[in-house]
DNA sequence: TTAGGTGTATTAATTCGACTCGTACACTTT
DNA sequence: AAAGTGTACGAGTCGAATTAATACACCTAA
């Protein structure tokens, strides 16, 4: 289910992270599911749990997944929502906004603009959000 | 024109930009005019000429300010647009947006929630460019 | 021409946070 | 108990960011 990129420069965690996210918007691991135990992948990977709990411990932080001791970390509902992995960014953006003077309806304007402008040329297959 | 907070952790050069960029938004120093020369605000801050001068080179960059030869920094006329500044937030934004695979309109609407929020007790998270 | 102004390339020292790991621990399930 | 779960704590490493000292290239104005 984990694998690296040593040479992408991307942390370990970051990876995992990354690679979970995915995993869970595109309908792989649904709510409710169990995601592989912080050894499981240590061991696949060849990493320190710690690592692997890092990583874990992001996405509790971000509400994708729930802690439930003895168990291991589950699929929470409001994880499969990918808008809630922008929310950070979007909070920080919205608040250089405002410190700036910028309206509401000028900070639109202009994230409509950038959407038209940026073509990141990579088709990702995701379930449709509800 | 310019001071310093020693003790909100903000490195100096990034204090300069911000108030440079406040100072031409808010309309105190126009489109045209003279920014105050590299060692005047390095004397009166008493921090190197080149720590002023990195502050003005994120400015050009920017393009705020125009590097005028043996004159000094001139705002720029696009500079006094606020707008500039968040670009490349947007642009962060955007990308990751897409890359989730959310529509314009979902994404358009998480800003619009996040507005409304009062996040007072939050900071606000830098930007991370790496 | 020259004196005095402009910003900056180069280099180096230092700081500081991010990342990873080893170990030991608390906890739950079976 | 035994075997599983995640994690607190501490230490080590690494690299980017920040700031500074110095010397330089350039322009302006007399």
């Amino acid at each position: 289910m984990f694998s690296l990129n040593p040479s992408s420069g991307i942390p370990i965690y970051r990876q995992i992270v990354q690679q979970a996210r995915f995993a869970i918007a595109s309908g792989r691991v649904e709510p409710g599911e169990r995601l592989p135990s912080v050894r499981t992948i240590a061991t696949q990977l060849g990493v320190n749990p710690m690592t692997v709990s890092k990583a874990y411990s992001t996405l509790e932080q971000a509400g994708v997944v729930v802690r439930h001791p003895g168990i291991g970390m589950v699929v929470s509902e409001a994880g499969a929502d990918p808008a809630g992995a922008i929310d950070a960014d979007a909070q920080a953006l919205v608040a250089t906004a405002k410190q700036l003077g910028l309206s509401r309806k000028e900070l639109v304007e202009r994230i409509n603009k950038q959407w038209e402008e940026e073509w990141t040329d990579q088709p990702i297959p995701l379930r449709r959000s509800r």
